[in-house]
DNA sequence: TATTATTTTTAGACAAGTCTAAAAATAAAT
DNA sequence: ATTTATTTTTAGACTTGTCTAAAAATAATA
C-alpha cells in the first residue's frame, strides 16, 4: 500500500513528464511545493520501491509500474470532478481541491462502481480524459484552434495568456471549458473559423482562433 | 483543522460515551486498537484542544465543542455509507471501511451537497440517524420487536446472538437491517405479532420477537 | 579551463503519532 | 489494611515526511 504522499509524488512526475523531457528534482519540488532536500529523500524511496528510475543528479523517471500507479491515481481524481461536476453541481473550477483528497481513497470497488454511476465517461469536466482500469490514456495534444484543419474535433481547455476579455466574451456566449469543438470551415479571405460548439454554430475571427486553446485525439 | 487520528478519537469517544458512563483510557485503546498510552498522548492533545474534559487517571468526556467535531464526522460517515448504498449498489455490509476513508474529506460544501444530491435522508443503511449541519441527532433506543407495542415502528438493526437461523430466516424473506418494521397486530393467545416490512404483513412467532433487535425513536 | 553559479544531495533536526518497558496510581482481594 | 492485580501514565524510542544549513556535484561563464 502506498501513502498518499507518494501518490502525489509519483502523480507530480507522471505530470511533468507529459511536458518535459528529463525531471529534475527541482522541477517535482516546485511543483510540489516542497524543498529539492525533501523531494529527493522521497525520489530514493521510490526508487527503492521500482516506481522510478532514478540516478544521482541525474533526474528521475516512471517506472511501468509506477506510471500505473500515476494513472490510477489520476483516473480517481478525473472520476471524482466528474462526479462533482455532474451529480453534486459544483463548477468545473471549485473541484480541483476536493478531488486532490479524494483520489487517495483506497477501494477498487468504489471506484469501478463509481464509474458506472456515471456512466463511464471518457473525459472529465476539464476535458481532459479518463484513464481506464489498465491505465489506459487516450493521448491529448495541445493546439490552437488556429492550427485545426476542417472536420477536426478539440476540446476548448482555456486561452493563452493575458486574454482574459476572450474568456469572459466566451463566458457570455455559454461556452465552457471541457466543451467539445468542431471545426466545419475556414474562410481563405480572411481566415474566419466557422465550428459547431454544443450543436451550435459560430463564428470566430483569426485572432479569437489564434488565442483559444485546445486539446485534440490521436 | 483536526487530524484524520484526532477524530477518529473524538468519534471513538463519542461511540463509548453511549454505552458507558464514563470513558476510559482503555476502552478507547480496546476500541481503536491502539496501546493505552498512545491514548493517553492523544487524550491530553484533545484536552488542550478542549475537545475533551480530562483527568489524568480520571477518565475523560466530550465537550460541548469536541461532541460537536464528533458529530460532524459521523454526520458524513453516514451520508457517505448512503450514498455507497444507495447509487453505487454497495451491500449495507460492505461499506463501512470506506465510509472511514471518506468521512475524513476535508470540505463543507461537498458534504452539504452530497446531502441534497441524496435527498436530505434521516437515516443511513443501517437505520441509524443522520445528525443535522447543526450536530442535531434523533435520540435512538435499542429494543426487542417484542416490547413493541401495536402501531409502534422500529428499525431492524440485528438479531441477538447465537440466532444466526434467525438471519438466515430473515434473508430468505428479503428482509434486511434497516428495514422499518410497524407492529399491527398482537395476538394475546400465543403472543405472535403482525407486522409490516416493507409493505408485505409478516406474522412473526413469539420467539422470534424476543430475538430480533430493533433501533425506536423518540 | 578556471572560476562562479546553480542544482542536488547529505546531515541533522523536528512534529505527529505510534510503540515498548517501566513506574506510578488506583482498584480489588485477602 | 496490606498485599496483589489492574489501569494508567511516563520515559524513551521509532517511522514518516518534512525542514534548514552545509557540502558536493554539475552547469554556466568569463
Amino acid at each position: 500500500m502506498n501513502s498518499q504522499s507518494e501518490e502525489d509524488y509519483l502523480k507530480a512526475i507522471y505530470h511533468l513528464e507529459m511536458d518535459y523531457d528529463s525531471i529534475s528534482t527541482n522541477s517535482v519540488a516546485d511543483y510540489l511545493n516542497m524543498k529539492p532536500s525533501s523531494v529527493t529523500d522521497m525520489l530514493k524511496k521510490l526508487a527503492d520501491k521500482k516506481y522510478i528510475k532514478y540516478q544521482k543528479y541525474k533526474g528521475s523517471s516512471l517506472t511501468k509500474k509506477g506510471k500505473l500507479i500515476a494513472l490510477s491515481i489520476i483516473r480517481k481524481h478525473r472520476l471524482w470532478e466528474t462526479f462533482l461536476v455532474e451529480k453534486l453541481g459544483f463548477g468545473w473550477d471549485q473541484v480541483h481541491l476536493i478531488a486532490e483528497q479524494l483520489e487517495h481513497i483506497k477501494s477498487e470497488e468504489l471506484i469501478e462502481n463509481l464509474d458506472d454511476f456515471l456512466g463511464n465517461p471518457k473525459y472529465d469536466p476539464h476535458g481532459d480524459p479518463i484513464p481506464n482500469k489498465e491505465g489506459k490514456i487516450e493521448k491529448m495534444n495541445q493546439k490552437l484552434l488556429v492550427e485545426l484543419k476542417i472536420q477536426q474535433k478539440g476540446i476548448i481547455t482555456g486561452v493563452k495568456k493575458g486574454t482574459a476579455s476572450l474568456l469572459s466574451y466566451l463566458d457570455k456566449e455559454k461556452i465552457k471549458l471541457g466543451d467539445s469543438i468542431k471545426v466545419l470551415e475556414v474562410l481563405e479571405f480572411d481566415g474566419t473559423f466557422i465550428v459547431e460548439i454544443n450543436n451550435r454554430k459560430l463564428t470566430f475571427s483569426e485572432k479569437i482562433c489564434q488565442n483559444l486553446l485546445l486539446e485534440t485525439y490521436d
